[in-house]
RNA sequence: GGUCCGGUGGUGUAGGGGUUAACAUGCCUCCCUGUCACGGAGGAGAUCGCGAGUUCAAAUCUCGUCCGGACCGCCA
């Protein structure tokens, strides 16, 4: 006897039908000679009725027992509103255990107070919780839907290496040792540029892969150091097919998932993005937006700004609408503790209440700036402003994390909402203190907005690329640019790095090498799956949507991977640990 | 590399120098024919992550270490 319905599908149509049921005991109920038992598969939960005759053929049936069972649908006399299959059961007449279960460590119930680590070290349990389905399923909708849509507009999808020649530029790579050379290693792709861009100079002008990237940096709650990238490159195109291609394929997804109809994006360059909101991934969820104060404390007494002003920093600020009287000092203290992660040196603020100004500096500045503040930042009656006064970057980046902590806690975000954002003209380079020199924003394949390449040399911080991200709700969603398809001009842009011609030929030397036979133009993105999947879910927590995910260090509970190897298979590679 | 939080029966928590280590849930046994987080009665189950130290006495304090989590750096 085959399975004949899936237990989630039943319902009041097939009353007095035949079924054959197949699943895990989700609960038993006792009741002495009456037994019920709900029995789960992916597709939900059904109650099965065992009376006096059955009783004893279940009286061992523990949960998470496999069983088989045949019997008839019956509506029910008392229903339960809870259950999708609610308005019936199944009276069992023939019952087949097909597996036994031990106590599980979890609970399989949607929400489980098990923890992260007993979830991971068991997760072929946690997967059976009807969210983890949820979240894994939405997560197959969303690749058919990419690889139906993509198709459907001429791409192809080519599968790239995962043995890939290292390339040091950019993310740490995960190395594999070469048994046949040893002493040489492959590294596995952090994703697959190079190669996509080869495909444009091999002809493939419309290319798609969802592509698995490694990346050995340390991970975060939206971070894996595997993951998955929807990767797209295209020829003959300028940044504006990218974006409504990619924006078209955002539609799609979201109707078809979320029956949602977007609007078009907004854009914003990244230098306004920064100094509106602090980042360059805000979330447009909610407002309070960063205001420049320097203006007001141009001729300050208080000499802690004046010093700022002075050494070129920004005096900037948030204001918190009506909410000055919910601030204690403690709890301003706490929001000072905050942004002192972001290595700024302190938070100032002022409360606007029954038209008098108090607050940290209420002392140090003058009336005639608080007037002028009031002015300027329209402020209203129970008004907090938060200010930071400190290095540019530092008061943005410290207000920007602040704002999105305040939005979250003080429930400023309208959670229905899903904010896109194209955040575009980045700069091309920025500065490593670690290795002093200019390195790469995006990657060195990234082109120079045209205007800016006689800047290259002489003023690099001030060279914009064309490249772009795609921001949702504060995550960033994807990266992407128009390449350089000149190799005179990636020549120069390696040079502008530190990498000297010979350099970049020992590294990206096949690279460079085929843009010498006709390179078409091209750009393209690499859509981060999982950080899109997790907004879909509404979770905050990369883990939720990937099968068998890693910890925060990497490893896998269950699999105990990574873990050392014999002797043997380290001599093959021509290996020997320092001790 | 750094900061912070956590680790106590199977699971999740409470306790925070001397306790019979508490609670919930799960588990086991018995009773129960309409439950659905079934109910009732009883029971088993923890050397409090590991190692040192302080102390008459450590789950509790100190140091170290391992593991998990969040964040900063990092993530072209």
């Amino acid at each position: 006897m085959e399975r004949t319905m899936l237990n989630g599908e039943l319902n009041l149509c097939h009353v007095n039908k035949e079924v054959v049921l197949q699943g895990w005991v989700s609960k038993r109920r006792n009741l002495g000679s009456l037994v019920f038992i709900d029995l789960r598969d992916y597709s939900g939960i059904v109650q099965l009725v065992f009376d006096e005759t059955m009783e004893d053929k279940v009286k061992d049936v523990r949960n998470e027992f496999v069983l088989k069972v045949k019997g008839s649908v019956q509506e029910r006399k008392d229903k339960n509103p809870k259950l999708k299959t609610g308005d019936i059961e199944v009276k069992c007449n023939e019952v087949e255990i097909i597996s036994k279960a031990k106590t599980t460590p979890l609970l399989i119930q949607d929400e489980t107070d098990a923890l992260e680590d007993t979830r991971l070290k068991y997760r072929y349990l946690d997967l059976r919780r009807n969210v983890l389905q949820q979240n894994l399923r939405l997560r197959h909708q969303v690749c058919m839907i990419t690889r139906n849509f993509l198709s459907s507009k001429g791409f192809v999808e080519v599968e790239t290496p995962i043995l890939c020649k290292s390339t040091p530029e950019g993310a740490r790579d995960y190395l594999v040792p070469s048994r046949i050379f040893n002493g040489n290693f492959y590294a596995l792709p952090q994703s697959p540029q190079i190669y996509k861009q080869l495909l444009m100079i091999g002809g493939f002008d419309r290319y798609f892969q969802i592509a698995r990237c490694f990346r050995d940096e340390d991970l975060r709650a939206d971070r894996q150091p595997e993951f998955t990238q929807i990767d797209i490159e295209m020829s003959f195109i300028e940044e504006e097919d990218i974006w409504a291609m990619v924006e078209a394929l955002m539609f799609e997804i979201f109707k078809q998932v979320k029956n949602i109809e977007l609007d078009s994006f907004l854009k914003l360059p990244y230098t306004e993005c920064m100094r509106r909101f602090g980042s360059d991934k805000p979330d447009l969820r909610f407002d309070m937006e960063l205001n420049e104060i320097s203006d007001v404390f141009i001729d300050t007494e208080f000499t802690v700004f004046k010093n700022i002003l002075e050494k070129n920093g920004k005096i900037n600020c948030i204001v918190v609408k009506n909410k000055a009287d919910g601030f204690s000092r403690k709890d301003l203290d706490k929001l000072q503790d905050f942004v002192k992660i972001y290595n700024a040196k302190a938070l100032s603020y002022l409360k606007y209440e029954n038209g008098l100004i108090s607050g940290s500096i209420a002392k140090v500045v003058s009336d005639k700036e608080k007037e002028r503040l009031i002015d300027q930042l329209n402020l209203e009656n129970n008004d907090l402003v938060l200010i930071v006064a400190d290095e540019d970057y530092i008061s943005n980046i410290a207000l920007g994390a602040l704002r999105n902590k305040l939005g979250h806690e003080l429930m400023l975000i309208d959670k229905s909402k899903y904010a896109f954002l194209w955040v575009t003209d980045f700069p091309m380079f920025e500065y490593n203190k670690e290795e002093d020199r200019y390195v790469a924003a995006h990657h060195p394949f990234t082109s120079v907005k045209p205007e800016d390449i006689d800047k290259l040399f002489s003023d690099p911080k001030n060279v914009y690329s064309r490249a772009y991200d795609l921001v949702l709700n504060g995550y960033e969603l994807l990266s992407g640019s128009i390449r350089i398809h000149d190799q005179k001009m990636q020549a120069k842009v390696f040079e502008a790095i530190g990498l000297s011609m010979e350099e970049a030929k020992e590294k990206f030397g096949f690279f460079l090498e085929a843009f010498n036979y006709g390179t078409p133009p091209h750009g393209g993105v690499g859509i981060g799956l999982e950080r899109l999947i997790m907004i879909l879910c509404d979770s905050d927590n990369i883990r939720d949507v990937v099968a068998f995910p890693k910890t925060a260090s990497a490893s896998d509970l269950m699999s105990e991977a990574p873990n050392a190897v014999d002797e043997k298979q380290l001599n093959e590679l021509g290996i020997s640990l320092k001790k």
